[in-house]
DNA sequence: TAGCACTACCCAGTAGCACAGAGTACTAGG
DNA sequence: CCTAGTACTCTGTGCTACTGGGTAGTGCTA
Protein backbone atom coordinates (compact mmCIF):
# COMPACT_ATOMS: atom_id res chain seq x y z
CA UNK A 1 0.00 0.00 0.00
CA UNK A 2 1.92 2.90 -1.24
CA UNK A 3 1.37 6.84 -0.88
CA UNK A 4 -0.40 6.54 2.34
CA UNK A 5 1.41 9.92 4.06
CA UNK A 6 -1.66 12.19 3.07
CA UNK A 7 -3.76 10.22 5.02
CA UNK A 8 -1.70 9.82 8.01
CA UNK A 9 -1.65 13.59 8.92
CA UNK A 10 -2.70 14.15 12.76
CA UNK A 11 -3.16 10.23 12.61
CA UNK A 12 0.39 9.58 13.07
CA UNK A 13 0.79 11.49 16.19
CA UNK A 14 -1.84 9.82 17.83
CA UNK A 15 -0.34 6.33 16.81
CA UNK A 16 2.84 7.40 18.16
CA UNK A 17 1.06 8.66 21.62
CA UNK A 18 -0.90 5.10 21.51
CA UNK A 19 2.68 3.45 21.32
CA UNK A 20 4.28 5.62 24.40
CA UNK A 21 1.31 5.23 26.47
CA UNK A 22 1.05 1.56 26.66
CA UNK A 23 4.70 1.51 27.20
CA UNK A 24 7.63 3.59 27.49
CA UNK A 25 9.79 4.20 25.10
CA UNK A 26 12.13 5.34 22.66
CA UNK A 27 12.46 6.93 19.16
CA UNK A 28 14.37 4.09 16.98
CA UNK A 29 11.67 1.80 18.42
CA UNK A 30 8.43 3.43 18.12
CA UNK A 31 9.47 3.34 13.93
CA UNK A 32 9.85 -0.14 14.26
CA UNK A 33 7.11 -0.75 15.75
CA UNK A 34 4.71 1.14 13.40
CA UNK A 35 6.83 -0.68 10.30
CA UNK A 36 5.35 -3.96 11.89
CA UNK A 37 2.11 -2.46 12.36
CA UNK A 38 1.93 -2.07 8.45
CA UNK A 39 2.66 1.76 8.43
CA UNK A 40 5.87 0.40 6.20
CA UNK A 41 7.27 3.30 5.16
CA UNK A 42 7.50 5.72 7.83
CA UNK A 43 10.99 6.66 8.98
CA UNK A 44 13.01 7.60 11.43
CA UNK A 45 13.18 11.59 10.35
CA UNK A 46 9.29 11.84 10.72
CA UNK A 47 9.48 9.72 14.33
CA UNK A 48 11.54 12.28 15.74
CA UNK A 49 9.56 15.50 14.70
CA UNK A 50 6.42 14.13 15.85
CA UNK A 51 8.36 13.09 19.45
CA UNK A 52 9.87 16.72 19.49
CA UNK A 53 6.93 18.64 18.83
CA UNK A 54 5.17 16.13 21.62
CA UNK A 55 8.20 17.12 24.01
CA UNK A 56 7.51 20.81 23.20
CA UNK A 57 3.74 20.69 24.11
CA UNK A 58 4.42 18.78 27.46
CA UNK A 59 2.45 15.45 26.65
CA UNK A 60 5.50 13.85 27.46
CA UNK A 61 8.71 13.13 30.08
CA UNK A 62 11.74 12.13 28.73
CA UNK A 63 14.43 9.87 30.61
CA UNK A 64 17.56 9.50 28.83
CA UNK A 65 19.46 5.76 29.73
CA UNK A 66 22.72 4.22 27.73
CA UNK A 67 22.27 1.68 25.51
CA UNK A 68 23.93 -2.07 25.33
CA UNK A 69 23.92 -1.38 21.52
CA UNK A 70 24.81 2.13 20.93
CA UNK A 71 24.23 6.01 21.56
CA UNK A 72 22.08 6.87 24.89
CA UNK A 73 18.23 5.88 24.19
CA UNK A 74 15.63 8.62 24.91
CA UNK A 75 12.87 7.15 26.43
CA UNK A 76 9.63 9.02 26.21
CA UNK A 77 6.82 8.34 28.36
CA UNK A 78 3.03 10.22 28.89
CA UNK A 79 2.25 12.59 31.16
CA UNK A 80 -1.09 13.62 32.17
CA UNK A 81 -1.43 15.89 29.82
CA UNK A 82 -0.22 13.16 27.18
CA UNK A 83 -2.71 11.16 28.75
CA UNK A 84 -5.65 13.19 28.27
CA UNK A 85 -4.67 14.29 24.55
CA UNK A 86 -4.50 10.40 23.53
CA UNK A 87 -8.06 10.49 24.93
CA UNK A 88 -9.19 13.00 22.53
CA UNK A 89 -7.46 11.91 19.83
CA UNK A 90 -9.37 8.65 19.94
CA UNK A 91 -12.45 10.64 20.39
CA UNK A 92 -11.54 12.42 17.22
CA UNK A 93 -11.06 9.20 15.59
CA UNK A 94 -14.41 7.56 16.22
CA UNK A 95 -15.73 10.52 15.45
CA UNK A 96 -14.25 10.92 11.81
CA UNK A 97 -14.44 6.74 10.93
CA UNK A 98 -18.16 7.34 12.18
CA UNK A 99 -18.97 9.79 9.62
CA UNK A 100 -17.11 8.41 7.02
CA UNK A 101 -18.73 5.11 6.92
CA UNK A 102 -21.80 6.81 7.59
CA UNK A 103 -21.24 8.56 3.68
CA UNK A 104 -19.38 5.39 2.46
CA UNK A 105 -22.82 3.37 2.94
CA UNK A 106 -24.70 6.70 1.57
CA UNK A 107 -25.84 7.87 4.57
CA UNK A 108 -28.45 10.82 4.26
CA UNK B 1 -16.07 18.33 17.77
CA UNK B 2 -13.24 20.72 17.01
CA UNK B 3 -9.79 20.57 15.29
CA UNK B 4 -10.31 17.69 13.03
CA UNK B 5 -9.07 19.84 10.56
CA UNK B 6 -5.28 18.14 10.50
CA UNK B 7 -6.91 14.49 10.48
CA UNK B 8 -9.06 15.37 7.48
CA UNK B 9 -6.59 15.94 5.39
CA UNK B 10 -5.94 13.53 2.27
CA UNK B 11 -9.70 12.29 3.45
CA UNK B 12 -11.78 15.40 2.45
CA UNK B 13 -10.74 14.33 -0.84
CA UNK B 14 -12.27 11.19 -0.93
CA UNK B 15 -15.39 12.24 0.58
CA UNK B 16 -15.97 14.68 -2.10
CA UNK B 17 -15.14 12.33 -4.60
CA UNK B 18 -17.56 9.78 -3.21
CA UNK B 19 -20.29 12.87 -2.83
CA UNK B 20 -19.86 13.16 -6.76
CA UNK B 21 -20.14 9.61 -7.36
CA UNK B 22 -22.87 9.00 -5.76
CA UNK B 23 -24.93 12.23 -7.66
CA UNK B 24 -23.74 14.93 -9.90
CA UNK B 25 -23.71 17.66 -8.05
CA UNK B 26 -21.74 21.29 -7.59
CA UNK B 27 -19.17 23.11 -5.03
CA UNK B 28 -21.64 24.86 -2.61
CA UNK B 29 -24.26 21.64 -2.50
CA UNK B 30 -21.46 19.28 -1.85
CA UNK B 31 -19.95 22.07 0.90
CA UNK B 32 -23.38 21.67 2.82
CA UNK B 33 -23.43 18.08 2.44
CA UNK B 34 -20.38 18.46 4.31
CA UNK B 35 -21.38 19.70 7.04
CA UNK B 36 -24.78 18.03 7.63
CA UNK B 37 -22.51 15.23 7.61
CA UNK B 38 -20.74 16.18 10.57
CA UNK B 39 -18.14 17.83 8.74
CA UNK B 40 -19.09 20.57 10.36
CA UNK B 41 -16.06 23.65 10.06
CA UNK B 42 -15.60 22.59 6.26
CA UNK B 43 -15.71 26.13 4.61
CA UNK B 44 -16.13 26.63 0.69
CA UNK B 45 -12.89 27.47 0.12
CA UNK B 46 -11.73 24.13 1.65
CA UNK B 47 -14.24 22.33 -1.05
CA UNK B 48 -13.34 24.52 -3.99
CA UNK B 49 -9.84 23.93 -3.98
CA UNK B 50 -10.44 20.44 -3.97
CA UNK B 51 -12.71 20.58 -7.13
CA UNK B 52 -10.09 22.44 -8.63
CA UNK B 53 -7.72 19.88 -7.95
CA UNK B 54 -9.86 16.78 -9.18
CA UNK B 55 -10.48 19.28 -12.31
CA UNK B 56 -6.76 19.89 -12.51
CA UNK B 57 -6.25 16.02 -12.28
CA UNK B 58 -8.44 15.04 -15.02
CA UNK B 59 -10.67 12.57 -12.53
CA UNK B 60 -14.04 14.40 -12.99
CA UNK B 61 -16.47 15.98 -16.01
CA UNK B 62 -17.57 19.49 -15.53
CA UNK B 63 -20.87 20.84 -17.05
CA UNK B 64 -21.64 24.20 -16.51
CA UNK B 65 -25.39 24.76 -15.64
CA UNK B 66 -27.67 27.88 -15.07
CA UNK B 67 -29.06 28.80 -11.77
CA UNK B 68 -32.66 29.74 -10.56
CA UNK B 69 -30.62 31.96 -7.76
CA UNK B 70 -27.47 33.37 -8.66
CA UNK B 71 -24.41 32.37 -11.00
CA UNK B 72 -24.16 29.26 -13.03
CA UNK B 73 -23.39 26.33 -11.40
CA UNK B 74 -20.24 24.26 -12.47
CA UNK B 75 -21.60 20.48 -12.07
CA UNK B 76 -19.14 17.91 -11.19
CA UNK B 77 -19.32 13.77 -12.37
CA UNK B 78 -16.55 11.42 -12.09
CA UNK B 79 -14.89 9.89 -15.14
CA UNK B 80 -13.45 6.87 -15.51
CA UNK B 81 -9.98 7.59 -13.60
CA UNK B 82 -12.74 9.49 -10.94
CA UNK B 83 -14.43 6.26 -10.27
CA UNK B 84 -10.85 4.63 -9.68
CA UNK B 85 -9.60 7.23 -7.87
CA UNK B 86 -12.17 6.49 -5.55
CA UNK B 87 -11.52 3.18 -5.49
CA UNK B 88 -8.32 3.47 -4.18
CA UNK B 89 -9.69 5.94 -1.57
CA UNK B 90 -11.44 3.56 -0.22
CA UNK B 91 -8.66 0.95 0.18
CA UNK B 92 -6.18 2.94 1.40
CA UNK B 93 -9.66 4.06 4.08
CA UNK B 94 -10.01 0.29 4.66
CA UNK B 95 -5.98 0.04 4.83
CA UNK B 96 -5.33 2.84 7.40
CA UNK B 97 -8.97 1.65 9.79
CA UNK B 98 -7.79 -1.59 10.20
CA UNK B 99 -3.80 -0.73 11.29
CA UNK B 100 -4.99 1.84 13.64
CA UNK B 101 -7.84 -0.11 15.35
CA UNK B 102 -5.45 -2.83 15.68
CA UNK B 103 -2.72 -0.52 17.24
CA UNK B 104 -5.69 0.28 19.08
CA UNK B 105 -6.46 -2.90 20.99
CA UNK B 106 -2.48 -3.05 21.62
CA UNK B 107 -2.61 -5.33 18.79
CA UNK B 108 1.18 -7.27 18.73
C1' DT C 1 -33.43 50.45 -3.42
C1' DA C 2 -31.18 47.75 -0.16
C1' DG C 3 -30.25 43.55 1.68
C1' DC C 4 -29.79 38.71 1.70
C1' DA C 5 -29.18 33.98 0.08
C1' DC C 6 -26.66 31.59 -3.44
C1' DT C 7 -22.62 30.54 -5.99
C1' DA C 8 -17.86 30.78 -7.65
C1' DC C 9 -13.11 31.93 -7.16
C1' DC C 10 -8.40 33.56 -5.24
C1' DC C 11 -4.37 33.81 -2.25
C1' DA C 12 -1.30 34.02 1.66
C1' DG C 13 -0.37 31.41 5.68
C1' DT C 14 0.14 27.29 8.70
C1' DA C 15 1.47 22.82 9.89
C1' DG C 16 2.33 17.83 9.31
C1' DC C 17 5.10 14.56 6.98
C1' DA C 18 8.99 13.03 3.62
C1' DC C 19 13.55 12.66 2.63
C1' DA C 20 18.28 13.04 2.86
C1' DG C 21 22.17 13.65 5.34
C1' DA C 22 25.10 13.92 9.30
C1' DG C 23 26.76 12.70 13.71
C1' DT C 24 27.45 9.48 17.94
C1' DA C 25 28.14 4.97 20.14
C1' DC C 26 29.04 0.21 20.33
C1' DT C 27 30.32 -4.56 18.27
C1' DA C 28 32.45 -7.90 15.30
C1' DG C 29 35.54 -9.32 11.57
C1' DG C 30 39.87 -9.06 9.23
C1' DC D 1 44.14 -1.71 15.09
C1' DC D 2 41.00 -0.52 11.31
C1' DT D 3 36.78 -0.98 9.13
C1' DA D 4 32.15 -1.97 8.46
C1' DG D 5 27.78 -2.56 10.21
C1' DT D 6 24.04 -1.61 13.29
C1' DA D 7 21.63 1.11 16.69
C1' DC D 8 20.25 5.67 17.66
C1' DT D 9 19.30 10.74 17.48
C1' DC D 10 18.89 15.17 15.22
C1' DT D 11 18.33 18.86 11.57
C1' DG D 12 17.04 21.36 7.39
C1' DT D 13 14.52 21.78 3.29
C1' DG D 14 10.58 21.16 0.72
C1' DC D 15 5.87 19.49 -0.59
C1' DT D 16 1.07 19.64 -0.08
C1' DA D 17 -3.60 20.05 2.05
C1' DC D 18 -6.58 22.72 4.54
C1' DT D 19 -7.76 27.39 6.50
C1' DG D 20 -9.38 32.05 6.67
C1' DG D 21 -10.43 35.95 4.77
C1' DG D 22 -11.35 38.03 1.19
C1' DT D 23 -13.80 39.51 -4.01
C1' DA D 24 -17.48 39.31 -7.05
C1' DG D 25 -21.62 38.05 -9.63
C1' DT D 26 -26.86 36.86 -9.67
C1' DG D 27 -31.63 36.83 -8.49
C1' DC D 28 -35.29 37.25 -4.81
C1' DT D 29 -37.72 39.87 -1.44
C1' DA D 30 -38.73 43.62 1.80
Amino acid sequence: MENLTEMLKGTLEGCVLEIIGSEQTYGYAITRRLNELGFADVVEGTVYTILLRLEKNGLVQVTKRPSEHGPPRKFYALNDAGREELATFWAKWEYITSRIDKLKEGGR
